[in-house]
DNA sequence: AAGATCTGGGTTAACGATTACCCAGACTGT
DNA sequence: ACAGTCTGGGTAATCGTTAACCCAGATCTT
């Protein structure tokens, strides 16, 4: 039960007042040599830690920066996290993630706390999409970006994965192998993602006259739906020889299907996914799948977060990242070309 | 770039003090109906959020407790943290997720931060085993509750998954079905879990004199490695006819080494995961595996917070959450029974 | 009818850290 | 030798909120 140590209490170990202590622990002031390594020395022994509150109340920083999330169980959300946990670490800041449970009053609350006093910044993966809320953050004082915002617009930084040009290239690779019927399996309603990922696979087909929409089926993104789809896909009269998933968790459903009837992959039906998660590359045979450049956008929503929180002007920045077709083993010709 | 809006502005448009403000928001001392309701309108308008680093610095509760975990990206963790999260706010706290990416300065430092002046309480999961970093966390005076600690005793209130009931019951369940030759992928070395899981593995197979080392393979839970291992398993001399796997990426990568040999799961060889991610139950077949009460464990340790938050006396409270196995459709009795 | 009690609300101080400002002594230059 | 500069460090004020006290007027006692 011991009472944190504060600044005083390094003060009188190291002979020095408080603001002595401050000018050095921050690496401001004129402090000598001498001084320094006593009260670092103080510092240490005591295992002293700023009060980040107190800190952030004097208006000074917290090297905190607060992340929202819808949620933290898909793997791409906890990859997004992640990636900006180290891009913060390397850029000196923490990083605390909340969830909001798809929550907009939750959401609304989560960063009002946040901005209000918590956080140096805030980095805000699809945000609600409602106009009265993207006002209020739009005139917060505390730097905020956005990654992934597609609905109304706002002049706040937004870092977005473009997920139309990976889906129509992963659409004409399969054509390009050969496929002429290829099934595709779409995402949850709703989402934006799942409405460009199905347009791309639309166009792509239709670019060569081979659309056909008995071919396209409802989804949600989930490994269960993607085996159920994939198995209408194969009762087909005519059915495809290739399926492409709007996620990864649903091409392995997908898979799953395939295996069940018998079937191989890639021999005799091809799979592709979207995402690029980790079992992506680990499952045997290796998914071909499209892949957001996760890394790249977090490491970028970070240095526009840092820029503002050192004041440079990132109002109306938006970052597109394109995301990239990653050829594995899951793509083969088709059987009988 | 709206200024934060604070208690003073309430109190202006209100017509009243700052503290009458404080108090009728906290439901704190007494005040007219009439003038409750000016300042909650007041509050309203102003879309006013007491600032947390404020009333933290103040002694007041800021109902944000934060959890420390080693990473995010392991759905294990992703499932802990989300349940956390649920259970948090169902007590009407917020819940912020950090990281350490098992760098225990690193793990020091959140806590030293979040326990100076964030959070009200903290749940740390598998806390770095060093006596000294468990003693400063036992001396904290803000309350700590830990999940699956294994090592140096404290007194923390501590919530731990049991690993060994569940994967002696996986094993037993394999030999129940008439396996006598039962293979075993490890997890990582270091993980007191994993310890836990080969110790129940090598028990259970030597209760039955059918503990053979060469059936023993290192691992490391990932899919990669369950998939390398299970094909060194596969080409044994005399090969086992189930796997049991120290987590379900694991197992999943044994799946699919299975499948490439062209053999059948579960006709030819049964496989057991561990852990029960979302993606056991959802891929095809489905697999069979232990789970951990996540859920209840993480209910457990927001209520111990809440008590502990409360003034109740939680220390010493451990509390064990035995696994338990999941039947589903990867394991049958071996073809040659 | 005069003290006691209650009502509703205000005043003051404090939480821990930082920043703006100030000052004593040592050193410089001419 | 005396004003000016530099060095090293301290004092006071402040951030937004709340707990502990206090007090004026109304209401209640007997």
């Amino acid at each position: 039960m011991t009472a944190p140590v504060t600044i005083a209490d390094v003060a009188r170990l190291a002979g020095v007042s408080a603001v002595t202590v401050s000018k050095t622990l921050n690496n401001t002031g004129r402090i000598s040599e001498q001084t320094r390594a006593r009260v670092i020395q103080a510092a240490r022994d005591l295992g002293y830690v700023a009060n980040p509150a107190a800190r952030r109340l004097r208006g000074a920083r917290t090297n905190l920066v607060g992340m929202v999330v819808p949620e933290l169980v898909s793997p791409y959300f906890a990859e997004v996290a992640r990636a900006a946990a180290e891009a913060a670490s390397s850029a000196g800041l923490d990083l605390g993630v909340f969830t909001t449970s798809r929550d907009p009053a939750r959401e609304r609350e989560r960063v009002a706390a946040l901005s209000g006093g918590l956080a140096d910044g805030l980095i805000l993966v699809v945000p609600t999409d409602d106009p009265q809320h993207l006002d209020v953050l739009q005139r917060s004082r505390t730097p905020i970006v956005l990654i992934s915002h597609f609905g109304t617009p706002t002049d706040l930084p937004n870092v977005r994965a473009d997920s139309y040009h990976g889906a129509h290239a992963a659409t004409t690779h399969l054509l390009d192998l050969g496929h002429r019927r290829v099934g595709f399996i779409a995402g949850a309603d709703g989402s934006s993602q799942a409405h460009e990922r199905l347009r791309a696979y639309r166009d792509a087909t239709g670019e060569r006259g081979l659309l056909d929409p008995d071919l396209i089926r409802p989804g949600n993104f989930t490994q269960r739906r993607g085996f159920e789809a994939a198995r209408e896909l194969l009762d087909l009269p005519d059915p495809p020889t290739a399926i492409f998933a709007a996620s990864d968790a649903t091409a392995f459903g997908a898979m799953d299907a395939v295996k069940d009837r018998g079937l191989r992959v890639p021999q005799d039906i091809s799979v592709v996914g979207f995402d690029d998660i980790a079992a992506a590359s680990q499952s045997h045979p290796a998914l071909t799948t499209v892949r957001h450049p996760i890394h790249d956008m977090s490491d970028s929503a970070l240095r526009l977060l840092s820029g503002a929180l050192a004041g440079e002007a990132v109002r109306g920045t938006v970052l597109d990242y394109p995301s990239e077709l990653v050829v594995r083993e899951t793509t083969a010709p088709p059987r009988s070309s």
